[in-house]
RNA sequence: GCCGAUGUAGCUCAGCUGGCUAGAGCAGCUGAUUUGUAAUCAGCAGGUCGUGGGUUCGAGUCCCUCCAUCGGCUCCA
């Protein structure tokens, strides 16, 4: 017999080689028809394998996120079973789940395969799916693996093989398809009661671009035809809240091709957006004691040989710009940092003088590959609303604390609460790659790593993520189907002050080497708009929104009182427009209903008499007639509510 | 940059296997209507079919080049 402890503390005994399945079907029949994977002793196993030791046991079904893992990657090895049906020279490397299905990377050789190839292969699935096959992990010797995958010629396997230990090689068969697999799957494919193949695109093999590019099919799969629509709806739901479609119809920004890929065109109410954005952040700065610099466009190439950006990135950049005079060359600047540094360099200063912040709405030039462009949020030339903190090393943990709550006041302050904050450290097998002495970046991943542990953030730790010369603590968002974008950023710096000899004089009267914290909350204005779009849906705060009001005057009769209206909106400062239009009151309401404006302002006869208006509000409807004065106090209430003022503590 | 897909009017889209002067709705303009909480009616105008080349008696439709966009991969100072 043996002891099994499960999640509620109960501890049963069993027969040996019982297994979870069994396990489940003592508990109850529902769950023994619906447990689809499990955990033992904190490792994934079949629900067919047999437990021959005590131990703990955790029983997974779909509604769990390891049992969907165990469902997708299931999902994964039919997806193959199918494709291998029509390709039967297609190569299989890998495939695993992922967050909302799974993928799994061929070799398809000379074959290529695209949507039109979808449809037959989800049938085949199915029908697969259907014939209920039971997966079945066997254990083998690696020599026995290595021989069959070197027979079928398939070098992905043999790689994978060969950096795995014997003893650790499994194989997972279904029908009479086998594959390369740790475990963790669904009991057998009759499970699988809805598919779908979302795309196709080229991968690299190991996520090496030196590699060959593999073709990965991603698709999901459902144990229910109608959890497969609800997700289908879901995307087409989020779909219509994507920056591109909302900055189009909103007119917030556009793209023109005479212009040049990746370079937005703000629209009059874009920019007008995006200025109330700044004045916000400019206004929590000031109290956080910024000071506001401004820099040029361009630079000398010889600035950014300094800074050490040229070598990483000159061959990838926007090349030099060429002057009359020859050997001038002059980059269009890819970042604020440098010319900061040399309004640093423009007087000595002593340690009672630090922290200095300089602070700057820096537009910034990066030639990204063509395939890499974005909406708004991978483009060309964007606005960093960067600053650069000098300080002495004593102050270091102090500002970057006070960073983090200006970081944390921006997110709250526009409703961004679901965000991942993560440390970009370096990649320990490729130092090579990153700038200055193992001792300064020690120092700096510590400071990182301290501070966000002081200010009790919930932090994730990314290796290889870090500049090249620091760290980074990166607040990541999700756009609306999922996408995560680093948004605000906090990187402490020991390199760059050392490569423009920055100093300040101590009280010892000795030089010594400022540290620098460069950050940005916003990151940069074009992605965090566009992030702010995706997550408003359109409907920003009512500070930001470029319009606050419409008036809607019922026919030409009460133009002077629309006028007077108008009149009294503006000494409240609140954002109004008139839909003068020769249109039906209806019609106007249901454009500016489409139009997303905050308040409709209906202005009739009834008004003119009463001296009020009457107040619809977007998404809601009438809420009543109000004087100009109530209404204003209304909204200044509404905007109360959400925008807080950023005290320094 | 790489893999796959897409590109028709300001916007959203139709145009089947190549065959009359390329269509619709919305937006726009003109006129009528003077209107009470999500689309008043009528008329008019608007397109180098992304670009350049090719095949063909004939190309929006087939082939190639380039450009742009979309979904990924790689990259992201």
């Amino acid at each position: 017999m043996i002891k099994i402890t499960l999640p509620d503390g109960s501890i049963k005994e069993y027969k040996k080689e019982s297994t979870p399945f069994d396990i489940a079907n003592s508990i109850s029949e529902g769950l023994a028809r619906n447990v689809i994977s499990a955990k033992f002793n904190n490792e994934i196993v079949e629900t067919t394998t047999p437990l021959i030791t005590d131990g703990s046991l955790v029983l997974y079904t779909w509604k769990d996120k390891e049992g969907k893992d165990a469902f997708w990657h299931s999902s994964a090895h039919l997806l193959a079973q199918s494709v291998l049906f029509f390709y039967p020279k297609a190569k299989l490397t890998i495939g695993p789940s992922i967050e909302n299905g799974f993928y799994y990377d061929f070799d398809f050789g000379e074959e290529t395969f695209s949507e039109n190839d979808f449809k037959k292969v989800e049938d085949k699935m199915l029908e697969f799916a259907r014939q209920k096959f039971d997966f079945k992990l066997r254990s083998i010797p690696k020599e026995e693996a290595l021989d069959y995958y070197k027979k079928e010629n398939n070098i992905y396997k043999v790689e994978l093989i060969e950096n795995l230990e014997d003893g650790t090689i499994s194989f997972c068969d279904h029908s009479d398809f086998t594959d390369l697999c740790r475990g963790g799957h669904i009991p057998n494919t009759g499970f699988i009661k809805a598919v779908k193949i979302m795309s196709v695109a080229g991968a690299y093999w190991r996520g090496d671009e030196n590699n060959k590019q593999l073709t990965r099919i991603y698709g999901t799969a459902f144990p229910k035809q109608k959890e497969l629509k609800q997700y289908l709806a879901l995307l087409e739901e989020a779909k219509k809240r994507d920056h591109r479609k909302l900055g189009k119809e909103l007119e917030l920004f556009t793209f023109s091709q005479r212009v040049g890929q990746g370079l937005p065109l703000w629209l009059p109410k874009g920019a007008a957006l995006r200025d109330r954005l700044e004045g916000f952040l400019k206004k929590a700065q000031k109290k956080a004691g910024y000071e506001m610099v401004i820099t040029p466009h361009i630079g000398q190439k010889e600035l950014y040989e300094t800074s050490g950006h040229y070598a990483k990135y000159g061959e990838d950049s926007f090349q030099p710009i060429h002057t009359p005079k020859d050997e001038e060359e002059f980059l269009l600047k890819p970042m604020n940092c440098p010319h900061h540094c040399e309004i640093y360099n423009n007087k000595p200063y002593s340690y009672k003088d630090l922290p200095k912040r300089f602070a700057e709405f820096g537009t910034v030039y990066r030639y990204e590959q063509s395939g890499e462009l974005h909406g708004l949020t991978r483009v060309r030339g964007f606005t960093q609303d960067d600053a650069h903190i000098f300080c002495t090393p004593d102050q270091l943990m102090e500002e970057f604390k006070d960073v983090i709550d200006l970081v944390l006041y921006v997110f709250n302050s526009l409703g961004f609460n679901d965000f991942t904050a993560q440390i970009s450290l370096r990649d320990p097998d490729n130092k090579e790659k990153y700038i200055g002495s193992d001792d300064n970046w020690e120092k700096a991943e510590n400071a990182i790593i301290e501070a966000s542990k002081e200010k009790g953030l919930e932090t994730t730790i990314e290796y290889g993520e870090a500049a090249f010369y620091g760290p980074k603590l990166d607040f990541m968002v999700r756009d609306a189907l999922g996408r995560s974008w680093q948004l605000g950023t906090i990187q402490v710096d020991y390199n760059l002050p050392e490569r423009f000899d920055l100093t300040f004089k101590g009280s010892d009267n000795q030089l010594h080497r400022p540290v620098m914290i460069h950050r940005a909350p916003f990151g940069s204005m074009e992605r965090f708009i566009a992030i702010l779009i995706e997550h408003t849906g359109g409907n920003f705060p009512l500070w930001l929104m470029p319009e606050q009001a419409i008036l809607l005057p019922i026919s030409e009769k009460y133009e002077k009182y629309t006028k007077k209206v108008l009149n009294l909106l503006e000494n409240y400062e609140i954002r109004a427009l008139v839909d003068n239009r020769n249109e039906k009151v209806g019609r106007k309401i249901r454009d500016a209903e489409v139009g997303k404006i905050p308040y409709m302002l209906i202005i009739g006869e009834n008004e003119e008499k009463d001296n009020t208006i009457s107040v619809r509000k977007h998404g809601e409807g009438d809420i009543g007639a109000f004087t100009v004065e109530d209404f204003s106090k209304y909204i200044q209430q509404e905007i109360d509510k959400t925008l807080q003022q950023f005290n320094v503590s």
